[in-house]
RNA sequence: GCCGCUGUAGCUCAGUGGUAGAGCGCACCCUUGGUAAGGGUGAGGUCGUGGGUUCAAGUCCCACUAGCGGCUCCA
């Protein structure tokens, strides 16, 4: 700053609008105590004119300044001083860590949504270890007891990167070079790196560092190390290979413990936990990593899912198709899955034939391959995909501009050899059904087609009460040649994309890179219990696989035109919907998904004889029902049913024998709703079976 | 695929080198009870698989396998 900027007046504008004039440079934390010393002693950090900065960070000219408190006005955790706390709380583990395990080098870290990591380079003769958490976090505690100052202090880029050489961290000196190339100076001169000593500068222990912090140790009232995972290098698989070391920091004990808490009863909801208390599906070792073997109350439940969307469907004008579970290589190396995605596939099946006569000449597994791939013999592929199988249907007979668009829609199970570390309850497998349709349109109808198709999407989510869901536009990346197609075709569906997303009526992003290899597509993603994020449906333009497979319409001029394709799944796979849709509902389905929708329950061995007329009544008007005749007292037969989490129990004694009624139980009240003339239950909840109502709502009149 | 953790009864889990346990569920018996667990008896286990150390291994070591968290990947 020049001598004559620090005489001027400052003025600094606070988020209420007030002005507050200072001559010459202040901080915020002066700005704040000028305010208030309650002010002053909750602030954490500073937002000058929208940037995050210490408190201590000088303020050498007009700006927009908001002091930033562990709280917001209205009492929640304000996520910037969470931020702050975070990364603070990184260093404060980083010095621990490398108290315990000398050698161990830094290399990055940030602070996240729910906490921070730190990836670092352990000694390979010494690997961290989850046993060691316990002497880190006792570490960590002394740090924070003695409540050091994060003191900054900057060096030029020259001078800094020659102290970072000295110390041998090819981290850390790359980290101080990305930084230099990122400002945009030309080379090193004038760049300053910062570094944040925790504590005294010289005295103790430092890291290179952007900052912003928290102003003291003492402000981290939480922490835990959570968890150990193996990273790379600059997320580069053939660098070197990384421990990112998670923990999570609060302001105060208490935050933590409910964060902790908060977790547990994520883990309750997760379908995997779900899907084993109510039987709806089960992974079997023998069977096969990532094949679910789908129960019958998971049947059920996928069932009235495929029901539903078959409705719609029909309604649309789709037509459904068969096609089989394997094809020939050769249809896949016209579509270019094979031998592209050769690795994402399961390896393909060769006919006896030909492995014998390969076997008889001493083939080896590497001639083998070299075959497959080059065509010299056949054989078959476990389909990775249903579109090849659609557009042979497509083209086995001739067609009008007059016919198009053609929808054709099938429930096609695919299978895909995803990596073992991937593989995840029902959400990420390698044999699953899309709920797939290929449309066959002509270049003027892609725009309303894709509008039909997200328009289902809008209906599927509506119905089952999902909201919490974000729309991706996946484009190309223009760095990548993994795509294939001319530029001017992407160009357009892309811009289709583009415009039948903002007819949904929701935010969307733009990801360049997020593309499929043939096209740009409409992607809905929503999180699950533990934050991870999954592809849901999906809408695709392609007009690649019409050109491969050398696709054509007549035309009004009697010529033959190229159809474009759009490729859709609303639900995108079942397994990975149903599982997403479990943790939606954690389980407690609306009645028409319900693999159990009544439960009747006799109060005494001497009503059976009513219940089971109760039952057989139910199951004539087409209700999935199931009788408790088990000699528990009533108590016990709710508490089961309510485990279950069975949308209805009637609970039926001589009373209710007597007038011919049940008493009417639904999920989540804790009483009875009274009794209900047994033919009232049953329309009641047929209708609203049919209609498809989340809300349980039958009751007595 | 990579790093760490985990694998004991159908489910949830205890068991730290010396005779395999609990709760729930299941079967049977008693109880016939009106809204979230009545009581009893019993069956059920090559402790993920294969090696090793040891007089002795569910327990210690190695390899493999599967699951979990993350990384990378995802047509």
């Amino acid at each position: 700053m020049s001598p004559a900027a620090a005489s001027s007046t400052i003025r600094v504008t606070l988020p209420d609008g007030s002005v507050k004039e200072f001559d010459g440079p202040v901080t915020a934390y002066q700005v704040a105590e000028s305010i208030g010393s309650r002010l002053a002693k909750a602030a954490v950090g500073a937002k000058i004119d929208g940037e995050l900065a210490d408190l201590q960070a000088p303020i050498t000219q007009d700006c927009k300044l908001a002091i930033v408190t562990e709280k917001t006005r209205e009492g929640n955790a304000d996520p910037d001083a969470l931020y702050l706390l975070r990364h603070s709380t990184a260093h404060v583990m980083a010095e621990a860590i490398q108290r315990i395990v000398p050698g161990a080098q830094l290399v990055y870290g940030p602070p996240l949504d729910t906490g921070f990591y730190y990836d670092i380079r352990f000694p390979d003769d010494r690997p961290l270890k989850e046993g060691d958490f316990e002497a880190i976090e006792a570490e960590m505690a002394k740090i924070v007891k003695e409540d050091r100052r994060f003191t900054r202090y900057e060096l030029d880029a020259p001078k800094g990167l020659e102290k970072l050489k000295g110390e041998g961290s090819k981290y850390k000196v790359d980290n101080a070079e990305r930084a230099i190339a990122a400002s945009g100076a030309n080379g090193a001169e004038g760049v300053m790196l910062s570094w944040y000593a925790t504590g005294e500068p010289g005295k103790n222990w430092e890291d290179l560092c952007r900052g912003p912090h928290v102003p003291s140790t003492g402000r981290i009232g939480g922490f835990k190390v959570m968890s150990l995972a193996s990273s790379y290098w600059h997320g580069d698989e053939t660098s070197d290979r990384l421990t990112r070391v998670y923990g999570t920091a609060f302001f105060s004990k208490k935050d933590l413990d409910e964060y902790l808490d908060r977790l547990e009863q994520a883990k309750a909801r997760d379908h995997r936990v779900i899907g084993k208390q109510l039987r709806l599906f089960h992974i079997d070792e023998t069977v096969g990593q990532g094949l679910i073997l789908w129960t019958p109350n998971g049947a059920v439940v996928r069932k009235e899912l495929q029901r539903f969307i078959s409705e719609e469907l029909n309604k649309q004008g789709y037509l459904e198709v068969f096609t089989p579970n394997i094809g020939r290589l050769e249809l896949f190396r016209t579509s270019g899955h094979f031998p592209y995605y050769a690795d994402s596939q399961y390896p393909p099946v060769i006919e006896r034939e030909s492995l014998a006569a390969l076997a008889a000449e001493g083939c080896s597994c590497a001639q083998l391959s070299n075959k497959l791939s080059a065509g010299d013999i056949d054989g078959y592929l476990l389909k990775p995909m249903n579109c090849p199988f659609h557009i042979k249907i497509f083209d086995s007979a001739p067609h009008s501009y007059r016919d198009m668009p053609v929808r054709l829609a099938e429930f096609g199970t695919v299978y895909r050899w995803e990596q073992s570390g991937e593989l995840n309850g029902m959400t990420r497998v390698r044999g699953f059904t899309q709920d797939d349709a290929h449309l066959f349109c002509t270049p003027e109808q892609v725009q309303a087609e894709l509008l039909g198709c997200l328009s289902l999407v809008k209906i599927i989510f509506g119905t089952l009460g999902m909201k919490d869901y974000r729309v991706r536009v996946g484009l190309r990346d223009p760095d990548s040649s993994k795509y294939v197609g001319n530029p001017e075709n992407w160009d357009k569906a892309e811009a289709a994309c583009r415009e039948a997303a903002k007819t949904l009526g929701v935010a969307f992003s733009e990801e360049p890179g997020e593309a499929a290899f043939y096209g740009p597509k409409i992607d809905f993603v929503v999180k699950d219990v533990i934050g991870r994020e999954w592809q849901l449906g999906t809408v695709q333009v392609d007009y690649n696989l019409p050109e491969r497979f050398d696709l054509s319409y007549i035309g009004p001029d009697n010529k033959p035109h190229r159809p474009v394709m759009i490729h859709r799944a609303p639900f995108g796979s079942m397994e990975r919907f149903c599982g997403v849709l479990i943790e939606h509902f954690a389980g407690a389905f609306p009645s028409w998904l319900s693999p159990e929708q009544v439960r009747v329950l006799p109060i005494s061995e001497k009503t059976n004889d009513y219940a089971e007329r109760v039952l057989a009544q139910l199951k004539a008007a087409g209700i999935r029902a199931t009788i408790d005749t088990g000699n528990d007292r009533v108590q016990a037969k709710i508490k089961h049913a309510a485990e279950m989490k069975i949308p209805y129990m009637a609970v039926v004694g001589p009373r209710d024998a007597e007038e011919g009624k049940v008493s009417v139980r639904a999920r989540g009240v804790q009483h009875d709703l009274g009794a209900m003339p047994l033919a009232d239950f049953v329309d009641g909840l047929k209708a609203e079976i049919a209609e498809r109502r989340a809300e349980l709502g039958v009751k007595p009149a």
